[in-house]
DNA sequence: ACATTAAATTCGA
DNA sequence: TCGAATTTAATGT
């Protein structure tokens, strides 16, 4: 069971309910960790957890009916992922991949919908969260054809630095330029390009195993 | 795929 | 415990 002000720190609705809510909350969340490069649940197969990354870092994805892995988004610590899925009460529609060492703060299911049915706070920040998404991926809809391998690094970077899903989240990024390419579904050196041409137009700076993001917007925009 | 460089680790005083 | 030497990891082309 995790403790008390891990999940103060990761949960940022915690604060938001009552105290005999946030007890109850406390006592359904466990931490597990996960290996770089496992699976922490597979697509078709079922997964009765709402997922919190503590520390880490993931991509969800899917294969094309072609094979290719096409990724839907990144996640770092912070992130809450899959509740859709708990709430339907269904199989997963997607891997969810560790592309480091990871550790999660898993939900059960029976506590994550009992906060869902009894608490506004909670039900208040589900809303939140899932609008964000949306918002992201509608985002994604209107550019569908801008697939350089640019455009999407700059918007996989961009992504991590939502400040309604990640609110702790500065300006920089501990992240590696293979894990940039992971995230963006590009190869390592192209990856490498993408930034040094988001370098060259201001909106990022480099440096090892890292990166500032000087203008968000125009990443968040790019193409 | 290879060359370069930064960072992390080991080793010896 | 400090710093040099070595190894490992990340970056650039």
């Amino acid at each position: 069971m995790i403790s008390a002000s891990a999940l103060r720190q990761l949960a940022p609705w915690a604060a938001q309910l009552s105290d005999a809510e946030r007890e109850y909350a406390r006592q359904g969340v466990t931490l597990r960790a996960f290996s770089q490069g496992s699976f922490i649940c597979c697509q078709n197969q079922s997964f009765n957890f709402w997922a919190c990354v503590s520390d880490g870092l993931l991509k969800l994805r899917t294969l094309s009916p072609e094979g290719k892995e096409v990724v839907l988004v990144g996640m770092h610590a912070g992130g809450w992922f899959g509740e859709g899925s708990v709430i339907r009460n269904e199989p997963r529609r997607y891997d969810a991949v560790a592309l480091r060492d990871t550790t999660l703060a898993l939900m059960d299911r029976p506590t994550f919908m009992r906060l869902f049915e009894d608490s506004p706070a909670f039900s208040h920040f589900l809303v939140h969260q899932i609008n964000e998404r949306l918002a992201q991926f509608m985002g994604l809809v209107e550019h569908d054809r801008m697939l350089s391998p640019t455009a999407r690094v700059a918007r996989g970077l961009a992504s991590l630095l939502n400040q309604a899903l990640y609110p702790e989240v500065g300006r920089e990024l501990d992240i590696t330029q293979e894990e940039v390419g992971l995230l963006a579904g590009v190869s390592r050196p192209v990856a490498n390009q993408a930034l040094k041409t988001l370098h060259n137009e201001g909106l990022l700076a480099l440096g090892r195993g890292g990166i500032a993001i000087h203008d968000l917007e125009r990443l968040q925009n790019y193409g």
